[in-house]
DNA sequence: CGGAGGGTTGAAGTTTATCAAGTAGAGTGG
DNA sequence: CCACTCTACTTGATAAACTTCAACCCTCCG
């Protein structure tokens, strides 16, 4: 499984971008000794995932790329539910239970390993099992962010939440892309593809954001973004 | 710990009305091993739930009782988020992060372990660590049908399934008790307190509930009340 | 050139929030 | 026992937000 292309991408980023939350405060050798029990899975943009639920992979950490996760809702259509960018550690829990489908939207390599060999590790390196709770602490307040998102906020503070989160995620560099249509936005934050369109286009006359194409935003004024969301605290009253 | 009553409550739940989940396919030796190592704890109603993030319970299961669950809004203001009924799980990942806030709604009885207990029990029991993967995922589907609630549904949808839910989860008696006011049912659902209200009169103008108090609702149509959440498959076409 | 897929915009329609008023029941003190 | 009060709940009128429907634009690509 060891790809070159994965290799590569696994000294690039595993080992000087990430922060890998999974081996933090590990020494050297335990890590070392964890890699050997991961393996690297590449998949090509559209390749789906696959998530067995007898194998499924326990832990996986993404190296690089994006994917998307899509959910049946109760007419059995398809919806996006979630993205998952660079850096980020794939649910141990997943949406294989809630019939979920996972997907690459770019070029991708998965870090994994399936329960078995992770239980394993976990009981050598008892601080491996530690690590696995904050990151999985971390999923729960995810979680909750969304649910705040889906439940109290206007369409407005919605867009600019999930722009904001994207940019955050995506490291905050200049340039911002947005994987998916404005359709898929909407499924997302429970908006339609019409009021997504207006919004970003709110923002970008607001001069917040610039939109050089559809899909490519600049973050122009994180600052007046961030009130937007929602989530700064009310001004004090006098 | 062991107060009498809670002594009771324990024979009476754990052992007969509650499927432990927590407990499924062990021996009667590891079952008893188990218990031993959890401690029962009581609670009065409005009593806060502690959950310092050292010495958290890293499981608890409601004996009997219901509990509370609010977090802080980004005004500081705090919002019911959740409830939790007899029999069920407590997330090990809690709201302890995410700064959330436990109390008990009535007498209210928990079973729980604290991370270094469970762990050494995990350990000798491996059947014990499956068991808890599954009662997470279970959450973790729950969290996914808030989701759907709040990102996808109207409003008249919204309080059929808040009401079926609870049905379901209070064992499908005859009478469901609805153990918060229309505002905290507004707060979980994403409605304000008059449309919660104008819904619950709207299923009780249909019959399909009955509403001898405000907060006791008796199921008259369990099949008219699926339909109305949303959760029903739609008609196939001809 | 023409078609397809995404994106944008406008007008009309619905749903839900907001504001405001009024009701019902439980507790309290005279 | 009767006001009085408090809280939760209910109901109506109005306003705001969002969806729906429809048209149109832009770019890519055969």
């Amino acid at each position: 499984m060891n790809h070159q292309w994965a290799a590569k991408a696994l000294s690039l980023n595993a080992r000087k971008h990430l922060p890998p939350a999974l081996f933090r405060g590990l020494t050297r050798r335990e890590a070392h000794h964890i890699q050997r029990n991961f393996s690297e899975n590449l998949f090509h943009p559209g390749e789906p995932v696959p998530r067995n639920p007898a194998d499924a992979p326990f832990v996986a950490l993404l190296l690089c790329g994006t994917l998307r996760e899509d959910v049946r809702d109760a007419q059995g259509a398809w919806r996006l539910f979630a993205l998952t960018f660079t850096g980020e550690l794939l649910s141990p829990l997943g949406p294989s239970g809630s019939g979920g489908r996972l997907s690459a939207l770019e070029r991708t390599v998965l870090l994994t390993c399936d329960r078995t060999n992770f239980d394993a590790l976990a009981t050598e390196i008892p601080r491996l099992r530690l690590n696995l709770l904050h990151l999985m602490q971390g999923q729960i307040a995810e979680t909750h962010r969304w649910q705040t998102l889906l439940g109290r906020k206007t369409a407005s503070e919605r867009v600019a939440s999930m722009l904001e989160w994207f940019h955050v995620r995506q490291g905050e560099r200049g340039k911002l892309v947005l994987p998916v249509n404005r359709a898929e936005l909407g499924q997302m934050s429970g908006l339609t593809l019409e009021t997504v369109s207006r919004q970003i286009r709110r923002l970008e006359k607001a001069r917040i954001i610039a939109l050089p194409q559809p899909s490519r935003v600049q973050v122009l004024n994180p600052t007046a973004l961030h009130t937007l969301t929602g989530d700064a605290p009310a001004h004090r009253a006098a």
